[in-house]
DNA sequence: TTCGTCATGTAATGGGTTACATGATTAC
DNA sequence: GTAATCATGTAACCCATTACATGACGAA
């Protein structure tokens, strides 16, 4: 369960929440504002946006919702929120945890935090923080079981991502005290 | 070109030049030491084994190189680097470039940096920089882009992001410094 | 005139994960 | 006795990238 492509569903939903878009913009701000996705293809956007169609969670935008088409002749095709995509993203949303989950998907959810509860946002963060301490005890093990076979370049790419790691537990530790103020 | 498939040979041909191995064990270093390869399976590492037993890489290694079995009476396949594998190797870590390397590759070849040329290294780690500063511009454009329409969680996931990137860049930069002076 | 960007799509290929099959041993 | 680890493999499914097709505009 839980395919990338679910998580495409989601992203693309909560793109749109903010405002009407047409694929190719989609696309752009799925490359840059969420950390996932970072090479999507339009040969998984657009059946992904039919797809959606079909479900009737989008639908396309009528009339001048956008500025009209600069640059271009080509009909663009803006796509629109419906009630049940709404529902459909928040749901979604709400129900969030962290199953055995990559660093796309606490990326793609945190990137909607502001529409999440605050008890998911803790489930959340309290996830991704043991995920990530399972993951430095790994890199901890082995560096101690292989530090004699272990040449000066792989040992300084494993201090990296150890220190990485390291750094990015300590920015969790913030966020989360941060959201136990909030909910107090 | 260079597809995933080309980095685990890669990958499985340098880490049995430190010893031989099982299969078992390969993957659990493929796991671990490499920062790619986080969630490798059986069904792409059996494979990729019987592939470079073909054309003549690797071999069973005969005798008992290792010590024997422990915990298990199932027969382990221990497999070691052959001369044209030991070639192999070499000639893909000297003719590494990164040509449109993602993160994976640079961790891959940055592993077995102990047996690459000098100036192979440091070709690779200007590389590296110049793609995660091609990377930093995009993020900053893109947050200057949608400063408005940004929430907090959305720009504190963008401004983690750049800091690790930033943090990357340096340490690249002692890493070049330190190989200049390797080079003069 | 050519290159880059805007804009939407389809088809095929490649290949990686998942699930399955097997089976012995150690530790609780 | 049962869960976990060791150990090797195969087959099918899923699906993401890649390459292709189309077409216009602006800038150099």
């Amino acid at each position: 369960m839980s395919r990338r492509a679910d998580l495409l569903d989601f992203a693309v939903l909560g793109l749109l929440h903010e405002t009407p878009m047409h694929g190719y913009e989609l696309r752009k701000r799925l490359n840059t504002a969420l950390g996932a996705f970072r090479a999507l293809s339009y040969g998984s956007l657009y059946p992904c946006l039919r797809e959606l169609l079909g479900k009737g969670w989008i639908r396309e935008a009528t009339g001048a919702v956008e500025g009209p088409a600069r640059g271009s002749t080509r009909a663009r095709i803006v796509y629109e929120l419906t009630a049940d995509g709404k529902e459909r993203f928040q749901t979604m949303a709400d129900k969030a945890g962290p199953a055995s989950w990559g660093d796309e998907e606490f990326d793609v959810h945190f990137a909607f935090f502001a529409r999440t509860p605050t008890e998911v946002r803790l489930r959340i963060l309290e996830g991704r923080r043991s995920r990530l301490e399972e993951r430095l005890a790994i890199i901890r093990e082995a560096s101690v079981r292989n530090r004699e076979r272990m040449d000066n370049y792989t040992a300084a790419l494993q201090r990296h991502g150890e220190e990485s790691t390291e750094r990015e537990v300590r920015w969790l530790e913030e966020l989360i005290t941060a959201e136990r103020k909030i909910r107090s």
